[in-house]
DNA sequence: CCGCGGGCCTGAGAGC
DNA sequence: TGCTCTCAGGCCCGCG
């Protein structure tokens, strides 16, 4: 569910909220989740405070005042809010009641300030863990993450640098995290139709012989570069379960040209055809037959 | 190494 | 109203 974009709106709401500011006290209420969470991770966090907030790839992470970092991923169906008395309906989103841990608030830090942070996940596919910031990059979760396509190394270069000689699907590429690092199944559709390239393209068909990118890579570098952008500035995609921290939801699912919109005409202007549905990989792909090839 | 399918969970929506 | 079925934004694992 949260793809980059989701994930980086949550990051931006959590910054003024907890950099700086100390956690003290902290609640597992339940800790069974695919990955299950450290047994001790509560006592480990209480008295820290926390430093500052990265993101990479879909995943969260909480630097903290004893060189410790804080890996949190949203799995499918995570969130993270902030409530502080008085504060906890947002424009457009649901009401807590104050102070009463809801379904599935499976972690609560307090802050400082009185703030409480409420990390919650029905479908338990998240994770959090705990370990020394030097040990990142090293880390299984971490090692072998591809390039994060915000990045200003990220360009049509890098992108046909790596799906040079992929036999697999263009749309199973861009979900590769190994390749590219934050793309999920919503912006991997839209950025192929922004492109105008066909999700059943073989990756390496968009490189060319000498390892340069084909016209198609550059154009598909850039599409996916513009919509994650977009989708940030919007607050993300709420298809059900994002949220931003402030309980809103994002906006950017009004503004899908191709997700979740079968049997619906192609925005494209002039483009006369219908949006399709069709499973890769296990999942559906939307594209518009017409004006991707 | 690569690519594919299954499994992990809960909840919403469709169809009967 | 209620049951059953399908599907969902992610990722890990094991198989060939």
């Amino acid at each position: 569910m949260p793809e980059l974009p989701e994930v980086e709106t949550v990051r931006q709401g959590l910054i003024p909220a907890l950099v700086g500011h100390r956690i003290d006290a902290a609640e597992l209420r339940r800790g069974d989740l695919r990955r299950p969470f450290p047994p001790a991770l509560a006592a480990h966090l209480t008295g820290r405070t926390v430093t500052g907030i990265r993101r990479r790839a879909k995943y969260l992470l909480a630097d903290l005042d004893n060189g410790q970092v804080l890996i949190v991923h949203l799995g499918m169906s995570g969130s993270i809010r902030i409530e502080r008395d008085g504060t906890d309906i947002a424009p457009g989103g649901f009401h807590h009641p104050r102070g009463r841990p809801g379904a599935h608030d499976h972690v609560i830090l307090r802050l400082d300030d009185g703030t409480r942070l409420v990390y919650n996940d029905p479908r338990r596919f998240g994770l959090m863990e705990l370990l020394p910031a030097a040990e990142l990059e090293q880390h299984p979760l971490f090692r072998h993450l591809g390039l994060e396509p915000l990045s200003s190394a990220f360009g049509g270069v890098a992108l046909a640098r790596c799906l040079a000689r992929r036999k697999t699907s263009i749309k199973a590429a861009l979900l590769d995290q190994r390749l590219i690092a934050g793309v999920g199944n919503i912006y991997a559709c839209e950025a192929l139709w922004a492109a105008g390239i066909s999700p059943r393209r073989q990756a390496g068909a968009l490189v060319r012989q000498d390892g340069k990118p084909a016209v198609a890579a550059t154009r598909l570098a850039a599409a996916l570069r513009a919509v994650l952008e977009a989708a940030v500035a919007a607050g993300g995609s709420s298809l059900r379960d994002h949220r931003r921290t402030d309980g809103s939801p994002g906006a950017f699912q009004h503004r899908f040209s191709v997700y979740d919109r079968e049997g619906q005409p192609c925005p494209k202007p002039g483009c006369r055809g219908t949006v399709r549905r069709i499973v890769q990989g296990g999942r559906s792909t939307f594209y518009c037959p017409d004006c991707q090839r």
